[in-house]
DNA sequence: GCAGGATGTCTAGCGTTGCTAGAGTGTCGT
DNA sequence: ACGACACTCTAGCAACGCTAGACATCCTGC
């Protein structure tokens, strides 16, 4: 009763992961509005039904590849970081790297910011990927710093603009490198 | 064969009108997932099918939403600069007024720099509102940096960063103002 | 070994979306 | 008065997210 069961579980969990997977495949390789469930259906090769067993809808198969992206975010992030250990270097990789991450996997990227999600930010059901993404700014400042936090919001509202309107075409992709260094330079210096 | 013309010029205009500002109504009374076609005709009290005499289909009503809200910005923007002559305080408070607007204006914001849209950004054919808003940020920093530009979109990216972040709760909204304070603090002084 | 129940999957279809073709109506210039 | 034109509406298409109910398949208990 037991091993039957048991493997079934294991297809049903790799079925799971395979659909998250062809969404965001599909959603890097035409956009997110291509992504509809009768497509996605047809990649995974099950019906569109099976969908709605793994997932209560759309929205959460959205949601599932986010939070993947949390976790290779704060992966990216903590590699810029201890790839440099002075603190100054290191909030500009961290700072180049996320920039990175947004314009080499946009449409991943977007699902994790910029998609109306009912995931927590903040909160204390925060995802932990989601608040280890974040706590990597937060370990590029000095640890007196009592306004770390916001300082750590401030700078992630700054490359998080300048990644989507760089993406959007509102403002040119060109520029980003001599931004990033501006706001580093503007930036990094934490006020007495 | 003129005045007769002329009057239905005029109603078709006025109707071309009227049909962007109930878009807008409705989107900022109920998102802008709830302004349907059917729904926009209705309350302009025509049929679906005129709506597509007058935009080439949904998206163009929304940029034109959008580039009525540039307008809109610009002069709020330029009302902040102009209250507060001193360039210091006056970039903080466009900044301000910026969020200001954003906050209050949710959907229009959206409509604006959110939604995608094919509205020339920082380029020949830009709409003049959309450059007239822009340059109320440059016109707040010292004319004799060579960077004002490059300041001014990474001030907008920041402003932006935090709009959109704070709209989708994935930072909390209530440290808006704080925010705001250190970002001026920490860029207001031009480096040399 | 085999019925019976539970589990899983699919087909078919509902209501809604953006958008459009073609019919119908009314108005205008001659 | 009438033909031509400009305009608007009804009706419908394909695609969307999502779901009910039929069907098949497999495990369990006798």
């Amino acid at each position: 009763m037991s091993a039957i069961k048991e493997r079934r579980e294991r297809e049903r969990a790799q079925r799971h992961q395979l659909i998250i997977t062809e969404a965001r495949e599909l959603a890097e390789a035409e956009g997110w509005e291509a992504v509809t469930t009768r497509r996605l259906a047809e990649r995974v090769e099950y019906s569109q039904p099976v969908l709605y067993s793994h997932f209560s809808g759309k929205d959460a198969i959205v949601s599932a590849v986010a939070i993947d992206g949390f976790g290779e975010l704060a992966a990216h992030l903590r590699c810029a970081r201890l790839a440099d250990p002075e603190p100054r270097q290191a909030l500009h990789a961290v700072c180049r790297a996320y920039l990175e991450f947004a314009t080499e996997r946009p449409a991943l990227y977007q699902a994790m910011f910029v998609m109306p999600t009912d995931v927590k930010f903040a909160h204390a059901e925060t995802p932990p990927q989601l608040r280890a993404a974040f706590d990597e700014f937060v370990s590029c400042l000095r640890p007196d710093n009592a306004r770390r936090e916001l300082f750590a919001e401030v700078i992630w509202s700054t490359l998080h603009g300048m990644a989507v309107l760089s993406d959007s075409g509102r403002i040119p992709p060109d520029g980003q490198e001599e931004r990033l260094d501006f706001v580093v330079t503007q930036l990094a210096d934490t006020p007495s």
